[in-house]
DNA sequence: CCTAAATGTAATCGATGATTACATAACGGA
DNA sequence: TCCGTTATGTAATCATCGATTACATTTAGG
């Protein structure tokens, strides 16, 4: 083989798998390789992501300015599908009897929240607990947040004018309303659940009931 | 100044604050210098501990087989600490007419899990996140953590005795109330109290109206 | 076409967890 | 008192990671 002269002959893509010089949409693959990692348990590192993009350690920065913008992103996507799941169940109840309940509407919005949440524990985590950016970082993720939180506020508000609630304290009812579905979302995720953890399905019963706990506590009608 | 001899001239004792080639008890001082640093909300790194502990590199892993070992260590210690707070209150609880009262002593237990998770945020999370170290990894911290939720059974145990409770399902009410008080904590830690930051007084008081509102769910007398 | 912007590569840096070989101190029995 | 065993700290080294920089290649627009 004669010596190639040093200018490279052009790069024809002979077969379509020839991976070209660009990657098609690199920023989606990593995005999409976070959530990945994440999802398998293991540490989500730029590079891994990179390494699962089959692209060089660097060139996620041309994508994210850092690890955080990465991760970021990342949680906005899950977020996405957090909501979309969400808004599906409360889509679905509005068919059924639950579009003249607030309570029910609230349970199912809790129930969702919590499905979700069972099955997708990593990625809830990424969206929950803001140690993997900096929090605030993401209006996008923060916006929708607030969307959600101001939704279940509706519902209470609702179920308040019909009056549904023993206490006229709406703020509080929605804390703890919040804290706990988050914070039975997050025992599942911290691993204080140890001997369900076989059968899923006794967890997301167990969600269903302390759901309904909750309610059948702030509710009037028994 | 002539050329030493290869062994060194005995190295005497000075003054007192000369540090001596053994720490006194670096094992300890490796542990607080790591919750020192957690509280800071700094990232915990052994090569940091050391640091503070004015030591080599490698020098905790004399202590510690690996980092992992590390964080488990000092969640012992801060699970100490938060059992001994817990227990403290419940002990002046005794002494008032919580004694004979086992909600009230259920909510005397909210109270001071959610005050010390609110006043030491980075250790509650050390605690229970079984994030920064294997989980299971400290059968002390699991041994230790079981007695705090066989204390609250108890209680609810008493109380359904006493005919206080609406609902006869006591491990609902018993994962119930822990989600409900670990998520308040949670979402404190992650950020959720964004506004209210500023004064901790605040936070701290909708705790302890989350938890009467719960109790005034889950019993008979108004 | 030809240049400029976008995007990926290669090389490199400092920090970290971890391991190893070595040095020094502390302790206990002869 | 001396000596050797064990505990403990040091020094050097490695692989991985996030991050930066200089360079190469492709793509797009005038």
């Amino acid at each position: 083989m004669p010596a190639r002269p040093t200018s490279k002959p052009r790069a024809r893509r002979q077969k379509p798998e020839a991976r070209p010089y660009h990657h098609g949409d690199l920023r989606r693959v990593l995005i999409d390789a976070a959530l990945q990692l994440a999802a398998e348990g293991a540490e989500v590192s730029v590079r891994e992501a990179a390494r699962r993009a089959a692209v060089s350690p660097g060139a996620p920065f041309r994508h994210f300015p850092n690890r955080d913008a990465l991760m970021a992103a990342a949680a906005e996507e899950a977020q996405r599908r957090f909501r979309a799941e969400i808004e599906a169940a409360l889509g679905e109840a509005k068919g059924a009897e639950a579009a003249a309940d607030p309570l029910l509407r609230f349970r199912a919005f809790g129930l969702a929240y919590l499905r979700w949440a069972m099955r997708n524990p990593a990625h809830f985590e990424i969206i929950s607990t803001g140690r993997y950016f900096a929090h605030g970082s993401s209006p996008e993720l923060t916006r929708d947040n607030a969307e959600l939180i101001a939704l279940t506020e509706q519902m209470l508000a609702d179920a308040a004018e019909q009056g549904l609630l023993r206490s006229a304290d709406l703020k509080r009812i929605q804390i703890a309303g919040r804290a706990l579905v988050y914070g039975f979302a997050r025992m599942n995720l911290d691993g204080h659940f140890p001997r369900w953890g076989v059968g899923k399905g006794e967890v997301e019963r167990m969600a269903e009931g302390v759901i309904d706990l909750f309610i059948s506590g702030i509710a009037t009608t028994d």
